[in-house]
DNA sequence: CTGAAAGCGCTTACAG
DNA sequence: CTGAAAGCGCTTACAG
């Protein structure tokens, strides 16, 4: 029983008017000056006929989709980013829905071969992209800013002239660093949440030979091993450092994930937390907190990250001005358990 | 520098043609007989002229928006869910994009006045409905089914005619009880995911029940208490459980974000896990493999449920027939280190 | 085998 | 103050 819905045109049947009347009251165009009285009737016979705009036709009539994509490459390895994913999202719909403007979520075949998402936007599909974890080159990602695509890279990148958000990684880094520097400890390792070609490992390894060197501690390279994203990643990172001739006394490590595992090394070889060791890590997923130890770790905005790319892909399609190309929200340390005055 | 997009009349200009014919060689329509001559040099144009549809126009001609949305309640306390969203989506993504239809995400408020997705129908952004966790009554939701909006629930529901995926709890449950009673556990106790008005309580509690009926043991009412979604609120019914005057060898919990919280009571308590209490749950969120000690747990499919529901809604809005108009994914129990063999 | 034409439901100069 | 008309870019009977 689906009923037809009711058009414009019905709208200005039932009111008596042409349909470019009916648009200019629903449109609330601001120089029409329609009487008050015919405006009523308007609304009125609108209401009466249950009339919702097709939007479908509206779009086409004005050339945009009010639709910005989510483009997400879901690696396996990518899972960590994935936790942030939800959250992320319902910060960037709560943003642009306020406008009118939906979110489309697309997830790109990390090994696909035709433009997947580039498809989006050259079928009018919609107006703007939001591109999650974006790869450190991406050949895609620049042609279709430089056709003119509205787009906003959200994570960590060499951003050039491409407008993105996310969270300030070396500061972030350097305040947990800095956090363990003032429980007294000096022989600081360092797992990163991945390998060095991600910008996102670069720069927290950043903040962490910052804080180190402010304190005047040497940076010691066979304290510093990468992991991949994975919990497995974090146990055998720790493996490396527990290997060492010298045990460090903390460490700080890129991604709750990898630390999760690093953990489970730990215990594994009788060292307990944070007597032994102290951990502080980075992100502050849901887990962390139910972690036991519960995690010190760096708490990461995702939402916050959402609802500041909603804004930032708005008001490029609008053809505002951008403040700031890349804007980078500030982290908070959430200080728990797995980290203690470095005992005597 | 954003230059004008091919348009389908470029086509045929360039090509020497009518609008026509190209449609219905880019359209491969069945029983147009175009001379492959024409149709390669057509093809050859559209090449040429970096040709795309605008599925705008396309679908204000066709009446179709290729577009589902999914429809998500966020109260805070549905966190919980939440942890299956991505997973959820990925699944239906993978389905529908498959068909060149694609999700829309929406993030419905809770506490909305105005009809919040019904909007998306009426305005023809959508072609159907995806919703998650749906309230036990939605007035809204049945209301736009009469209308013959195609929908699928997603999640517990007391489903009358409107179609839904969902992971059959009853089983889930039964099959964790199960797991208990073969480890020599009859005294076992009960903590709900979620208050007894969400259906996927009910039908776990119902799975409970049968199991322990099936073993001739007999229900109290004593030790079972009722979780609110949250990890503290199943600190809160253990502790309950603990001021029983006999203790539970074991305990079967709804929900692992709930079990983790009982999990922190019980140590609190001085109980070790499984020596003093073995402990079951449900959903085997990411996280239960790494709490201490690792849950044993009944694995909710969500990327199942997501393709379950992906393939279900095109059907629906291609009336196609359905098989069923409820599916019911089995589960998976997975045996960690917070259960074990009754101590005598 | 292929084209002229109407139609999908809107917007928006342009007249009056 | 309001309407007739063209246009957005497609599809699809209907002719020839």
């Amino acid at each position: 029983m689906k009923k037809r819905r009711a058009t414009m045109a019905d709208v200005a049947n039932h009111a008596g008017v042409s349909r470019t009347t009916v648009s200019f009251v629903l449109n609330n165009v601001p120089d029409a000056n329609i009487p008050e009285a015919t405006r009523q009737r308007i609304l009125q016979s609108a209401r009466e006929l249950d009339y919702a705009p097709n939007v479908q036709a509206l779009n086409l009539a004005t050339g945009r989709t009010m639709m910005i994509a989510l483009v997400v490459r879901q690696t396996s390895e990518q899972m960590a980013a994935d936790l942030f994913l939800g959250e992320f999202m319902r910060g960037a719909t709560r943003i642009i829905e306020a406008d009118d403007y939906h979110l489309l979520v697309h997830a790109a075949e990390p090994d696909a071969v035709e433009s997947t998402y580039g498809k989006l936007v050259r079928t009018h599909k919609v107006d703007g992209l939001l591109v999650a974890s974006p790869m450190v080159e991406d050949p895609e990602v620049q042609l279709l800013h430089d056709e003119g695509t509205p787009i906003v890279l959200n994570g960590a990148t060499d951003a050039r002239d491409i407008a993105s958000v996310d969270v300030d990684n070396v500061q972030g880094a350097y305040t947990a660093v800095r956090h363990l520097i003032e429980l007294g400890h000096r022989r600081i390792g360092h797992i990163s949440n991945a390998p060095f070609s991600y910008t996102s490992s670069v720069y927290r390894l950043a903040g962490y030979r910052q804080a180190l060197h402010e304190s005047g501690i040497s940076y010691d390279e066979q304290l510093v091993f990468a992991g991949e994203f994975t919990t497995e990643s974090g146990y055998v990172a720790m493996q490396h450092l527990i290997d060492n001739p010298v045990l460090p006394t903390a460490v700080f490590i890129g991604s709750d994930v990898v630390a999760i595992g690093a953990l489970d090394a730990l215990h594994h070889h009788g060292l307990s937390i944070p007597r032994d060791m102290s951990v502080v890590s980075f992100d502050d997923i849901l887990l962390s907190k139910y972690v036991r130890p519960a995690l010190t770790t760096v708490h990461l905005p995702a939402y916050d990250l959402g609802r500041n790319a909603g804004e930032m892909i708005l008001k490029i399609i609008r053809r505002q001005p951008l403040v700031k190309m890349r804007v980078l929200l500030p982290t908070e340390l959430i200080v728990r358990d797995s980290t203690a005055r470095l005992s005597v």
